[in-house]
DNA sequence: CCTACCGATCGGTAGG
DNA sequence: CCTACCGATCGGTAGG
């Protein structure tokens, strides 16, 4: 991996788990072995270095998003298709959900404006299908569609975000994956609270009540 | 007020404003209208200004909760009393939700053991309301209680620290409040994924179908 | 990519 | 509650 990378690496990291003021262009020159001055070669400022860093995680996320939106059409697989790959995207590198709220709570106006930019036209895409599901009648009627699309996306990225320190209040059924009641619960709240048809509780859940 | 005071309601919003990193004991001095060694002379430390504005805020919330989880009595009643509590809480000082998930972000594995001693126990009430109520048919089986309650507890504090960048993309409905369908989504959608019996759509609800 | 260095600002102290 | 001041560290530059 070529420094750039390995710079831009650490800084994500840092960043997420410490925050931009909370992280010294010394820490990060620390973790890739060079000295301070040679990352300001790389990156001409602290800043420039914080924008890279979630340019580059933009990139990731305009790559991923349209793929699965076209990948499924049909009714309620399209919809578990983008939860489920928005949970992967998030928790594949919890970091990147931890980036997101802490620059939503940094710089509130500037992110406002790049959600309107890059985020809208996809929430418009699920937005139509929610109206097309009212209509046909396999959505709840009393659902607001913006509002719902907002939700969830708020409910997936919080709750990967915090999930290290609020999810100890959910102890692991068993060994393994510690988070997947944490997960199971958040799919089966925006499900339940969307579609009509009360499908079959999932094998996870049936194993649960079964273990009561 | 007093001066002590002063300091805190400068800290509390400036800690939630710009993390506590992003704040220097000279601005909240400047706010106050001290010096800034007067300041340390009611604080001993940064950091023990910051853990007397925690205090602060715990108090306030272990004085509110155990009056609504009391007040109520009745199935759906309590759940609405509780999460209107909740709502109420934190929308009225926003500061407060975004000081929450900012600490939650920077100190996780101090944040877990506070919540251990002081929220776990309300948690427990909550769930064993939510046991109950799938014993008597009335709560959806496949409720995973102490998820369940996790994600809503999770929803709402996150919905109302992001919504002054989130909820740029939900247009207010019409003047006056900007945040009720917002607001009005995230209490439907932890109902609606919560209890079987579907009640009429609130008025809220009517009136944008009819809007449409 | 390094050494050497800079002004500014940080949290905190001395002393009154 | 103030003035005066401190060592440490910050982001960043000069120059090679």
């Amino acid at each position: 991996m070529d420094v750039r990378d390995q710079i831009l690496a650490a800084a994500t990291r840092q960043f997420a788990q410490n925050g931009f003021d909370g992280t010294t262009l010394q820490t990060i020159s620390d973790e890739v072995g060079i000295r301070k001055p040679s990352l300001l070669y790389h990156f001409p400022s602290k800043d420039a270095l914080r924008v890279a860093v979630h340019q580059k995680m933009l990139d990731h996320w305009n790559e991923a998003l349209p793929r699965l939106l076209h990948a499924a059409t049909s009714g309620e697989g399209q919809f578990d298709a983008v939860v489920s790959e928005m949970v992967a995207f998030f928790t594949r590198d919890p970091d990147r959900a931890r980036l997101i709220v802490r620059e939503v709570l940094d710089r509130p106006t500037e992110v406002s404006v790049l959600i309107k930019s890059h985020v809208k036209p996809w929430v418009d895409i699920v937005c139509n299908y929610i109206k097309k599901g009212q209509e046909r009648g396999t959505i709840y009627d009393d659902v607001d569609p913006e509002a719902y699309v907002v939700q969830v996306i708020n409910l997936v990225v919080a709750s990967v975000a915090t999930h290290a320190c609020i999810g100890e209040l959910v102890p692991a059924a068993q060994s393994g994956k510690v988070h997947r009641r944490h997960i199971d619960e958040l799919v089966r709240v925006a499900k339940a609270s969307l579609f009509k048809s009360v499908a079959a509780p999932a094998p996870a859940a049936r194993a649960r009540r079964a273990s009561r």
